[in-house]
DNA sequence: CTACAAGTGGAGTGCAACTTCCACTTGCTT
DNA sequence: AAGCAAGTGGAAGTTGCACTCCACTTGTAG
């Protein structure tokens, strides 16, 4: 038995090359579905990467499958944007320059701005990562609140739904008006200051969130019938 | 000359079952594209007017352009929202219930959103009615002004900015959370309520808003390279 | 050095969409 | 009533993509 093979989950030990190629497949698909969304056809993933179409293919069984290689990455990132939020001794300003962030990596990032409007692949590998980041979410909600400069009535269903505005501004206006984004920003935060608050209609419940996020193209399958 | 041929742009006149086919044809696009979005297939267009797809490529040879006959009736519809704002004594009243309506109607179409957020067609079409809405929504938003409730830096073009923002909730939620949107809606009101100015970033130029507009898949030929 | 399993690349397949072609039908003119 | 241009439907053509097949190459164990 030449191969040690301790790790079972997917990726067993591979050919020293055939793991070079798979860090510059992900590496090229990072890149170009950041400069040319999810629709960027496999073929351009692949040549960026300088290997056949094949190689993609034996690593990446289907396209889905390495958006979510792609996306578990920058997933984690935007939690760790969470935590850097809760360190700042300002919880209302942590708050902001959360909100900040997050939309400046998803202008940066024209895939991720994709996968909330376009479509989405398998939900499990986000799962963890998407639970740990909305509990340190609510702290920091919590505390910003604590505060008396954020509004009592936000949730954090509300910071998914920035993100979703964000995304159609974004993908309106990514050959002009560029930095439109920031004004929406901008004005959605003064909107969750205190001061500025007003009636508003419930949030949907976090599970409905989560669902819109992930579903989306599950239902591609619904019989448009006549 | 047995044909009366006055009309010169684009519809000479058609034989009378010709011409019925013609509105079947655009009334069944309407349904369509507002079920399922924009990328709804000619196919099933043309099977709902009940007719061949031949019939539907003689009248509109391209997809755009029954895609831009469909919306420049929409297009119609939004500008005169602007009016009946307009008619509203409390100008701050005629305003909100102006940025309520019109998302409301995006809302209710799916394929409004698409044009939004995915892409757009031949742009001459709509020019004209674009033009008498924003000269419109221009009155409507000095007098809301005027009344001290709106904040002085709203520029007519956040109004485009909040129908791309809507747009994304929209496509995120169309499975679930469907009424988010409303929610986004109100915050983006008490935004732009005096009450609440603090800065901004500027604002996209009209232009530029116009390109973002109706631009989007024009640049579709931009070369990917390597 | 040799052998072979793992890895590779590019040609090929299937599919779903837009668009075109063409043999047939039909409303209108005389 | 007859003729014919306008109109029609569905079958083909075309393109763009995800994904597969297979003859060849290469890292590595003995």
């Amino acid at each position: 038995m030449p191969r040690t093979k301790t790790v079972a989950d997917g990726d067993r030990d591979l050919r020293v090359d055939a793991e070079r190629n798979r860090n510059r497949i992900l590496a090229a698909a990072r890149d170009v579905f950041a400069e040319q969304g999810l629709q960027a056809p496999m073929a351009a993933v692949a040549r960026r990467a300088g290997v056949g179409i094949a190689t993609l293919f034996r690593r990446f069984p289907t396209k889905d499958d390495l958006v979510t290689a792609v996306f578990a990455d920058k997933m984690r990132t935007y939690a760790q944007v969470v935590d850097e939020a809760l360190d700042d001794p300002d919880p209302w300003r942590g708050f902001r320059t959360c909100v900040e962030r997050v939309c400046e990596m998803q202008a940066a990032d024209r895939g991720f701005t994709d996968v909330l409007t376009v479509a989405f692949p398998s939900a499990t590998a986000f799962e963890a990562e998407r639970d740990r980041a909305v509990a340190r979410l609510s702290e920091l909600i919590d505390n910003a609140k604590a505060t008396g400069r954020l509004r009592a009535d936000f949730v954090h269903q509300d910071m998914i739904m920035v993100l979703m505005a964000n995304s159609g501004v974004l993908a309106a206006t990514a050959e002009a008006a560029q930095d439109t984004w920031r004004r929406l920003v901008a004005y959605l935060i003064q909107a969750f200051a205190a001061e500025a608050a007003g009636p508003l209609p419930d949030p949907a419940t976090p599970d409905e969130v989560t669902l819109a996020l992930l579903r989306r193209n599950a239902a591609a399958g619904d019989g448009p019938s006549d």
